[in-house]
RNA sequence: GGCCCCGUAGCUCAGGGGAUAGAGCGACCGCCUCCUAAGCGGUAGGUCACAGGUUCGAAUCCUGUCGGGGCCGCCA
């Protein structure tokens, strides 16, 4: 049950029906009809901006309409009251009736309460963490493990058929420097002392890797020039890193569908096929480029290469695809990955990127626009940088000392939920502050213990009710009395329920998974608010002595808050509490 | 020089073209004989960085300016 679609759904007949009745002008646009809670709650449940958005079009006067309208809206039974307000707003009472029916609704539906039809079935490829396997993953990569992963549950749970992908850049400059790495942590397991040189990776994390290399390969690569043992080396070390890479995502529980290595495209030919797709665009030319405004590298000079014309697709530049040596530069596997993307059938695609790679945004969207044909959306969700605080001070990480703050160490400290919650409660864009002494903190100031503390209060109220000899299985309490909530504190609980379905297909929408955790946030303020109100007036208890009717109804509305935050905690892949701690 | 993100209460941040812009912290005042006070209620606190534009209506969209952060390569 979706309560504001289906209140929408109603608006929108009503429309329909004045369109009928000649009062409107036939077929007038309603995408911009909205219904939702006014900001000031004391205009009503709902409202609907209908009677604006369609005078614009129909050259009518909106309180005209807004009144037409509100008499037609008011002739439904799950209206109270409607009234027109301010410019053309329909103010919306609804009948207690109806927030009991939510009740009711999100028991019955459980789990799937809140899921919607909005994918469609729409199959869509959540690219994401994508972290060059010559290490273990750290701090920076962690936010995008949980972005990607929420967004992609969150997607699943709105109807679309999600493919978690990570794209394995093995095929560049950087796993031959993980190669001599690890040769040289090879060289220490045979008792010969390692020269990791300027440029060199210098972690720990290899010492195994080359103690590995000296189970399988003996002394058989000592003393051999490079080019005898770099292949080798190079894959052997970047399949240990990436069993790494599977372990420090397990940690979090993030599990990707497919892994799709950069160098296995290269060898397939892939990328001579992507380029000539584009060529038979004609948007592939060889040419020259300006050089860049501003300080000029000192090594510039102008040189004929193959181009790909991004600028016919919104980019700022055409960009090389070829070197002047007929070498591919980086962007040319890229172009081939995402045509991959394209021709395995995705119907939308998103990547998942660290705000460092903004400028790749404008040419990866031309190349999915070039390739589809303007078919497959790109959405690429930049994520920002997180700041590590600990003790009041910043936590630096430094990659260059082989220092740098682990996923591990995060995960092992504040723990899968914590992070996971936390690395959530901001919007993807904006840079996230993560204080370990905050985030372990055991008070409201804590989002994560304030949800998690108004779920475990709710299960408590739930063994209570057990203890009390209650049936309280969530068929019993949709069935019971719920006519008995009617105080104005319950219904606002019940309404903040009400918007649940509404808050995940905007999420989804929008690809905002944060506002799932900002809405849980709400939903618990409310809960606790409610569960106060008991200290003072005391037919507010959940737990009625003496009256099981009542006691049921008003643990039907608790369960029922407690179902949308383990459905929304499930998006978001955190553990609901059962009790604190 | 160009591109991206950010600028909203003292602080940390929400805010989908709609009505009198919200929450938490901090400050101040209250609330336990009572299902967990690990909580709840209230008060104070705002030129939504600035200037234009679009619109019946702009914190929100567009342009520009200023400030903070990030990026720029025949690197990956």
């Amino acid at each position: 049950m979706n309560l504001f679609a289906d209140i929408r759904t109603l608006v929108i007949d009503g429309l329909a029906d004045m369109a009928a009745a000649g009062e409107l002008p036939d077929a007038l646009p309603t995408d911009a009809v909205s219904v939702e809670p006014p900001r000031d709650p004391g205009h009503g449940d709902m409202a609907t901006n209908a009677a604006m958005v369609l005078a614009r079009h129909g050259g009518l006067q909106p309180r005209t309409i807004a009144e037409g309208l509100a008499r037609r809206l008011a002739a439904d039974p799950r209206i109270l009251k409607a009234e027109v307000a301010g410019p053309g707003f329909i103010n919306l009472r609804l009948a207690p009736s109806v927030w009991q029916g939510v009740v009711r609704a999100a028991l019955a539906e459980g789990a799937d309460y809140g899921r919607s039809r909005l994918g469609r079935g729409q199959r869509i490829n959540v690219e994401f963490v994508s972290a060059n396997p010559t290490g273990p993953m750290h701090v920076g990569h962690t936010r995008g493990a949980v972005f990607g992963d929420a967004l992609a549950e969150l997607l699943s749970f709105t109807g679309h058929e999600v493919t978690r992908e990570y794209y394995i850049n093995d095929a560049g400059a950087q796993v031959d420097v993980l190669a001599r790495s690890a040769y040289e942590r090879y060289r220490e397991a045979h008792g010969l002392s390692p020269e990791i040189a300027e440029g060199l990776y210098p972690g720990d994390y290899l010492i195994p890797v080359g103690e590995a290399l000296k189970a399988k390969y003996g002394a058989s690569l000592l003393d051999r020039p490079e080019e005898d043992w770099l292949a080798e080396v190079r894959d052997f070390a970047v399949a240990a890193m990436l069993e790494m890479i599977r372990a420090d995502l397990a940690l979090l529980d993030v599990r990707m569908d497919v892994f799709t290595s950069e160098r296995a495209i290269a060898q397939s030919g892939q990328v001579d096929k992507a380029i000539a797709a584009l060529r038979d665009l004609g948007l592939i030319y060889e040419g020259t480029l300006e050089p860049p405004k501003g300080e000029l590298p000192e090594d510039w000079e102008p040189r004929v290469q193959t181009l790909f014309r991004s600028t016919a697709f919104g980019d700022d530049v055409d960009r090389p695809v070829r070197k002047s040596d007929g070498s591919w530069t980086y962007f040319a596997p890229d172009i081939a990955y995402h045509w991959n993307k394209v021709e395995r059938g995705f119907d939308a695609l998103v990547n998942v990127f660290g705000a460092d790679h903004a400028g790749y945004v404008k040419r990866l969207k031309a190349v999915v626009a070039a390739l589809s044909g303007g078919r497959v959306p790109l959405d690429i969700k930049l994520v920002q940088l997180v700041k590590l605080f600990k003790d009041g001070q910043p936590f630096k990480m430094s990659k260059r000392a082989g220092t740098f703050v682990t996923l591990r160490d995060v995960v092992e400290q504040a723990g899968p939920d914590v992070t996971r919650f936390v690395m959530l409660t901001r919007k993807n864009d904006a840079a996230l502050d993560f204080d370990f002494d905050k985030v372990m903190d055991q008070s409201k100031d804590n989002p994560v213990f304030y949800v998690q503390y108004a779920h475990a209060r709710i299960r408590s109220v739930l063994r209570r009710a057990v203890e009390a000899g209650l049936p309280v299985d969530d068929a019993t309490l949709a069935g019971a009395a719920l006519d008995r909530l009617s105080h104005e504190a319950e219904l606002a609980l019940a309404r903040r329920i009400a918007e649940w379905p509404r808050i995940v297909e905007f999420a989804a929408r929008g690809h905002e998974p944060h506002r799932i955790a900002f809405y849980l946030y709400e939903l618990a303020s409310d809960f606790h608010a409610l569960w106060n109100r008991g200290n003072e007036d005391t037919s507010l208890r959940f737990l009625q002595e003496g009256d099981p009717a009542a006691s049921q109804a008003k643990i039907a509305l608790a369960r029922a808050a407690g179902v949308v935050i383990s459905n929304g905690l499930g998006i978001l892949g955190v553990t609901p509490a059962e009790e604190m701690r």
